[in-house]
DNA sequence: CCCTTGCATGTGATCGATCACTTTGCTTCG
DNA sequence: CGAAGCAAAGTGATCGATCACATGCAAGGG
């Protein structure tokens, strides 16, 4: 399982700035100014660095650097616990935004309840070597337990004072768009499969549903606490009563939808000839399942992107820039929903 | 999107050992071996030291230490650039096996191509950022570009020089038992649709499965050069000539066999009477497909762990302990599979 | 011709820990 | 009683960078 390893050498000790220095003829202070590329330096002085430097194969420490200028560029992302809920797109778009402002990431809280992964949310700023979190998971009490600490902490899908500029539940807005779509097809009584409870998306999806029923002057069956797993979806729908009048359900996500339309099929309805099923995340699968699933596609990388750009704007207290919501989400009408049975 | 971030205070610096030492009426180098935890301390300069690191809410600065120690108590996880195939379950045994031994994780190279991932991992090491890397992806020539490197790199999945005590090619073993099982239900003739060339897994599963049916005597009709995705499952399917004599297909995971099942559907194929079609992963979605989907389940929290255990032992200079091998994976057959037509 | 001005560069202090070595203080034993 | 022996605690150097400030040197103004 080990793969190369250095097999090169007698441990060569690291240069330091000093050699570099010395080798250049000048003075380490020099060497420290022609990194941080002041400007303002002679030509034949910045020449002799380069050489040097290569010749060296210099890199510089990046723990002095630290400790010296009291930034670390590290951020942490904190992930949730659970297996399949790992917002994969999101993470890359999270990381390469940092990655693209010379940040690198430290990714943490796999392991342990929420409690622990508080803690170690807390250990990590406490000991100075994040200089802020973003999470994708609801972090419990952190909040009240961060009293000290002035890193910023961002928990995607939960919004700051300025959330109404920018629409309140954005994350959730989508399922407005659902229901629109499925009020037109003809459909008036809904069922939604929710995410669990503490995660802002499933909450924004959730409050969101709420909002459209009404808004549309339709009917809700009601919202089925789910835990974004395929089980849930599917305990969902076998636990429907016959006489619900339910013709349209919105799962959390996809993997609940499947869950979902296999409950159904097991108790004899068909989809979408019976029920119209709506998923969210645009998984590959989706399109290679029968029926072929409709999804919500969204852009994640471009929402972590977006998510770590706020996090580095707080580190840096600035404002983040926003990015228009429109291109975040997409309606993808697939084989599992249609017009209801009438 | 901003969550709570510290409402408390004027920025209340953060306390030094030199200030606890002060506070405790002790020296520096005291409060230093208190933290190492040296044993040999005097119970009431023991509390004392106890009592004021707690009024001052003292946290060791970890980056000064790093700096001293020359230790970071880093390890770099490299994961692939395409979105389906990180291993979350082994992320996380990774990630909890290095924490365990106080170790953090950095994960990278989820942006830009092979060559600017291997780019990254060097100067993550070149930096002393990290004292090894485990990666989830084939990382290249980056062996060759590590001339000078000392620290240990590892690649899931591939081996160093003492794979004959384990086994080579561990981890494609089940690729010859679901041969062997489909082979007791009567097939003879197989197809292989692999993942990505390159990746240790997938060429593992490769061999394996050239070598079983070998074996056994049996046939193959051939391997599919797929890429993990759903879509080359499908396109494998497809292509398959109706004379192929094709009865069992094994998909390098559980997406690509959604997609060849989906495939032998489109062409009036069922499945499993007329094809046994054998996944890998266990997904969770896998017992509510249409046939119910047979599967590998592999304990890839375990398979994380055993690879992280086995750097950080290279970082150590240790040889790393094995787990056993029937342990980590386990034959699932399920409704996609089933004897031949005859 | 001297002094100011500004750019390029050098000197020494500093970040917060640990390391190597020294000192203090108490036991113990000939 | 004195010195060896040992544990506990202290002193100063050090890791490799940047920061704050000082200095050298050439051009320009009075």
């Amino acid at each position: 399982m080990v793969g190369g390893s250095g097999t090169a050498g007698p441990k060569r000790k690291r240069a330091t700035i000093w050699e570099v220095a010395r080798l250049a003829g000048v003075s380490h202070q020099t060497v420290s100014r022609y990194l941080k590329n002041d400007g303002g330096m002679k030509p034949t002085t910045k020449s002799k660095i380069d050489r040097a430097i290569a010749e060296l194969d210099y890199h510089p420490n990046l723990i002095a650097r630290s400790m010296r200028t009291r930034r670390t560029n590290r951020v942490a992302i904190v992930l949730p616990e659970l297996t399949n809920f790992v917002p994969i797109p999101m993470l890359r778009g999270a990381s390469a935004a940092a990655y693209e402002e010379g940040f690198t990431t430290d990714v943490i809280g796999l392991e342990g309840g929420e409690g622990r992964r508080a803690e170690g949310v807390l250990n990590l700023l406490a000991s100075g070597q994040a200089e802020g979190v973003l999470s994708f998971t609801p972090l419990g009490d952190l909040g009240a337990r961060m009293k000290g600490e002035t890193a910023p902490v961002i928990v995607f899908g939960e919004y700051d004072d300025d959330m109404h500029s920018r629409g309140k539940l954005a994350d959730g807005r989508p399922a407005e768009d659902i229901v629109r779509h499925l009020a037109d097809l003809g459909h008036r009584r809904f069922l939604h499969v929710a995410g669990l409870r503490g995660w802002a998306s499933a909450d924004n999806r959730r409050a969101v549903y709420a909002e459209a029923v009404a808004k549309y002057g339709l009917e809700s069956y009601g919202i089925y606490d789910g835990d974004w797993s395929v089980r849930s979806g599917y305990q969902a729908a076998r636990e429907l009563p016959a006489d619900s009048g339910v013709t349209a359900v919105l799962a959390a996500n996809d993997y609940v939808a499947i869950g979902v339309i296999r409950g159904f099929q097991d108790r004899g309805i068909r989809v979408p000839e019976d029920v119209s099923v709506f998923g969210w995340d645009d998984e590959p699968f989706g399109l290679y399942l029968r029926p072929t699933l409709s999804t919500v596609r969204s852009d994640g990388e471009a929402l972590g992107r977006q998510a770590m750009a706020s996090l580095l704007a707080a580190i840096r207290g600035e404002r983040a820039m926003q990015i228009s919501e429109s291109k975040l989400y997409e309606l993808v009408p697939r084989g599992s929903s249609g017009p209801p049975p009438w």
